[in-house]
RNA sequence: GCGGCUAUCGUCAAGUGGUUAAGACACAGGAUUGUGGCUCCUGCAUCACGGGUUCGAAUCCCGUUAGCCGCCCCA
């Protein structure tokens, strides 16, 4: 038996029922907001996600899915086609397509702030655990051409309100600011100055990350990394002025918008290109892959990728994970309402003359099925019930020579004789 | 990339060396011959795969594969 790929998931019709509800209350809702979604490629150019996502991150050093056409493995294979500059690869993240896409388009000339939103597939080759898996599903939200906090505060609002509607009960936001080019060096010194005689008992990674981006030491989770950076000194007391008062005025933005947070330092965002503002929105309950949303800051990252210099703010949210944790609370759904009609006819004739009737209800916008596996009428019966059905309709001998229709109410057990164009009426009603 | 756990019918799940592998749900059929939801009856697995130990293995051992969980990282 062929069997999906690892880390790949099914979706069957129930899953489905509720992640399009899920998935039409965010479009609804971030609408609200003044986002608008866009779509692009499910795969870009290999280098778009190296210089976007940076070069050093998992997710580029060894997370990604390369894309390529039969025709152009062979060319690789007797080294015709450059990885490197012709590659392309499955998309493991949404802002550096949007941003391409911003910039491609030349969505900078239109008015400012730019806010879009996106949802969709990203992949990433991880080990397969809770919460995680190779594809999974984003919805993601760009404020693009303003620095101004409100706009880190926004997001964070339409975020945190986001999953707060979804059902999930407790949620912790935690918000940082990783400062920028500016205050980085003066808070790198000040870590090494901290750790300079530990150096030798912090781990291998620790020990690589001392010189290129000390800052990522704080994140470590080898216990005896974290004894030794105890009382290490935090980026929140090193930042410049520019990035204080970004700060301080992002909280007044959330105190004003009614949005609970905690001032988290350690929160240091993998991706390269974050400054300033950082957020992480976490629940609980999920196993160890807490975290629902994640987003911050890119100042950098438009003109780094070739555009003008234009600031941005967003914030990817991980819609499995937010299913899972909305799940977990929500209770039994009803038995929906009986709707709809299940026809049932014996013999070929009767059988045409139901299908007829069944276009005639479809043609109305009314849920209307077939029996197609000639069962019994008790078997067809049951099938109606199954199916939920309001209405059996049973058409055999007696009704043919009669020209008229069973109609039988399953919600209240009646059966009465009529015409196709009497049910017709009545169901319109 | 590293570590732990698990693998019995479509699903959940008994069974831990000995003749026909419980049960429940689901599914199919039926209960005097054209009617659902309740009830009753009937049917429905050689125990992931490959080796080994043993007189004998679903039950013990090894390997493979898959899944789950954790580390890392992230959504």
């Amino acid at each position: 038996m062929i069997q999906k790929p690892k880390g790949m998931r099914d979706f069957l019709p129930e899953d489905v029922v509720k992640i399009r509800e899920l998935e039409q209350r965010f479009i609804r809702l971030s609408e609200q907001y003044g986002f608008r979604e866009i779509r692009y490629p499910m795969f870009e150019k290999t280098e778009l996600f190296e210089r976007g996502v940076g070069e050093t991150t998992d997710i580029v050093t060894k997370e990604m899915f390369r894309v390529i056409s039969a025709a152009n493995l062979e060319k690789y294979k007797t080294g015709d086609y450059d990885l490197k500059k012709e590659g392309l690869t499955l998309r493991p993240e949404g802002t550096a397509s949007v941003m391409r896409s911003f910039i491609e388009n030349k969505l900078y000339a239109q008015a400012m702030p730019m806010k879009l939103s996106y949802l969709g597939s990203n992949f990433r080759n991880e080990r397969p655990q809770a919460g995680r898996f190779r594809e999974f599903t984003q919805f993601g939200v760009e404020t693009l051409g303003s620095d101004d906090a409100f706009c880190d505060a926004e997001v964070i609002d339409l975020a945190a309100t986001m999953i707060r509607q979804s059902g999930v009960p407790s949620i912790d936001t935690l918000i940082n600011s990783v400062g920028c080019p500016v205050c980085h060096p003066v808070f790198h010194e000040a870590l090494r100055d901290l750790l300079s005689d530990k150096l030798e008992r912090l781990c291998g990674d620790c020990q690589s990350r001392f010189d290129k981006n000390p800052l990522r030491i704080i994140d470590c989770k080898v216990p005896a990394d974290q004894a030794l950076i105890q009382g290490h000194p935090v980026m929140l007391d090193y930042l410049c002025k520019d990035c204080r008062d970004h700060f301080d005025q992002l909280q007044h933005y959330l105190d004003a918008l009614g949005v609970d947070f905690e001032i988290d330092p350690n929160i240091v965002r993998g991706l390269d290109y974050y400054v300033k503002t950082a957020f992480e929105i976490k629940h609980d309950g999920l196993g160890a892959q807490s975290s629902i949303c994640g987003g911050g800051r890119y100042d950098g990252l438009v003109e780094n990728l070739g555009g003008p210099d234009i600031p941005g703010v967003g914030f990817g949210m991980g819609m499995d994970r937010l299913l899972m944790a909305a799940d977990l609370y929500r209770e039994e759904a009803d038995r929906p309402e009986r709707q709809g009609s299940f026809l049932i006819g014996f013999g070929p004739q009767a059988k045409l003359e139901l299908v007829e009737l069944l276009a005639e209800l479809r043609e109305r916008g009314l849920i209307a099925e077939l029996e197609v596996n000639d069962r019994s009428m008790k078997a067809a019966m049951k099938q109606a019930d199954r199916m939920n059905a309001r209405y059996a309709i049973i058409v055999g001998e007696d009704e043919l020579a009669q020209g008229k229709i069973a109609v039988r109410d399953l919600e209240r057990s009646e059966q009465q004789l009529m015409t196709a164009e009497e049910f017709l009426r009545r169901v319109e009603e």
